[in-house]
DNA sequence: GATGAATGAGACTTCATTCAT
DNA sequence: GATGAATGAAGTCTCATTCAT
């Protein structure tokens, strides 16, 4: 209709759109929760309803690119652990980053871990895969290094975070010192090795 | 208070009723969390809308009585386990109920707890009040037979049960062994009594 | 069910209820208008909806009622500036007292007024057509004493009396002054002109 | 203001939709009172509710609205009564307009003015100053040429109107006969008694 | 007769999604 | 491609009226 032949922007500000949209619906969902509408989301993005849904056509595909988004950064965020610092105690640190920082007053990340009507795996697989993928890495050096029991699974390390995470959306001022508790009951019991549990008389709690 | 002998059947539907509506809403609620619509509800419990509005004044009100009953329930069944168990392992027994067994599938509670939009004080404080009392006993009792760390406090293993049921929630097959490595972290370290990490050589995970 | 053969109060609670309910509902559409649920009138009168209902078996009827006893009061507290002072002011007072006192404050009256889905000629018929009467009876002594004029109707002073009480509803700082003004173009004019009776010296109506 | 020669249609059809519903509403509460419901206007206008809803976020706000858009047309028909016909007459003739023709049979008018559970200050602020300041300059110009009490002031005069407002959705047969006697007594009294001007000959207000 | 619980239509309002401009 | 107006299905809550106790 209106093809003029003059040289449109084009794709450049599409890009930058779609930039805006995400970057406003995470702090939106982090700050409020999921129920941010997306008329309001648009309204601060500077952008129209319809661009929204040009980009995400539904507001669950928007929630699945705000947690692709996010853990893209925390992947990175944890292959720099690995890599720059000590591997045996990337994981710990990883956890304690993953359930105080990152995760520490994401709305939207507590309600999507409390199942709010949210699928994780099905909105962002490839997203969650890499994270698994990194957490296993963090998992094998920390086991190599003696800091992880040697039985601790790749999927039990993330319900660690989980509860991590929800520990620090529900009681933020005694969540650092649960953390610590909890990591605690992560490394090598002192005298087995790979303790299949070598509990000598008491019970734990 | 009441006369004895006074034969009127008073409202014994209203009352019927109101539990019909209470359980329903529990039920709906564990189901598929708290955003089940009032009108749902009341079809489900085969009552009109009005007459969810008048126990439940408020969706509010309806969210604070179905907590309010269940942790009644809840503290019924932990104060047994004080008063016919062994003392020692009541606590780590409670918290492993609680996010196992009373906590599992139970979206509602995941929701309340991780404060969806809810403040379980404002909605049922007479209640939350007698959980962390209950909580206070079991802690007590675990401290003096020697099971639970003596600088554990009441608001962390709060934070702990929020923690493991969380856990339970999003990774159902594996809470069972994070519960128990997170309570492995309570008990108190082998060799120091109020232990402020008497680790030896290698840092925990 | 419960005929135990002893004399049973029968009646006279009927009629105590239906008092009390009537005086209640009066008050509750002067104060708040007459949107004030039944719900809520029967509450304050200490009885059950179904007994409002028994009385009145409709709000309308309700209204109806109100309305009839008001205007019953009226009429006899005017009856009663005709019999007992100067007739010729009679008419005057009345209405003054109409708008300044009697309708002072009563929301409901002025949202009848303002025909707000009531017919007061359908709701309370007999009350109204007495009420009439009384005007008629005002106005004639009014005009024998000539303190109006002689070509005023009765609809015409009904009209004036609605009209000053809307003006006290609305602005109550300026309705005495309004209605004194309003008064003043009731009494016949100086010159005689329009008028069949020719004012001689005294006080307006 | 705008860039001229800028052949964007923009949102002429939303422009249009406002005023449908505007008009919509308008009559309804006028024919009908305040209460007709938003759906009912929006399906009158041939929108759905939510585009009530986008123009005016509230009832309320439709009422200040309708109420604003209302003394706008009658603040202008009153300056025209003052600018193009005799200043001293314009004051009655306002009057009465407003009372027999403006306000004829707009019961959303009326029931505004009976302050039912509306603030007109608050919804429409500026068009009510506008109004009481055209109020206060055909008083000024009817005071000048001797056709108003000299201490007549601007909000008595506008519950004199509302007085005839009310006379007029009340009794409609009589009200133009007894606007003509209200506004009798707002001309200066033959002798000058209670009367700063004293009035030459000419016609009343 | 009285009670008050139940009903259910309907009010206002929100918001994900579509579509004309 | 972008815009934001329009849609309409819900959702929460109210209340006149009916009816079992």
């Amino acid at each position: 209709m209106q093809l003029t032949g003059n040289p449109r922007p084009l794709r450049a500000d599409a890009i930058h759109n779609r930039e805006a949209v995400l970057e406003t619906a995470y702090q939106s969902f982090a700050a409020e929760g999921l129920s941010v509408p997306i008329d309001e989301i648009a309204r601060r993005a500077g952008v129209g309803a319809g661009t929204v849904y040009r980009h995400f056509p539904t507001k669950n595909a928007l929630f699945g690119a705000v947690i692709d988004h996010r853990l893209k950064q925390i992947v990175t965020a944890g292959r720099n652990l690995l890599d720059d610092g000590d591997p045996g105690h990337a994981l710990s640190e990883f956890i304690r980053a993953m359930a105080l920082h990152w995760g520490a007053r994401d709305l939207g990340l507590a309600q999507t871990i409390a199942g709010d009507g949210i699928d994780i795996y099905t909105l962002a697989p490839e997203a969650e895969a890499r994270f698994m993928g990194l957490l296993g890495e963090l998992l094998a050096a920390a086991k190599q290094s003696g800091t992880a029991r040697a039985d601790l699974t790749v999927r039990e390390v993330k319900a660690i975070i989980v509860a991590c995470q929800a520990a620090q959306i529900h009681t933020p001022d005694v969540a650092d010192r649960v953390t610590t508790l909890i990591l605690a009951g992560l490394r090598p019991s002192a005298s087995g090795q790979n303790d299949e549990t070598t509990a000598t008389s008491d019970t734990p709690v």
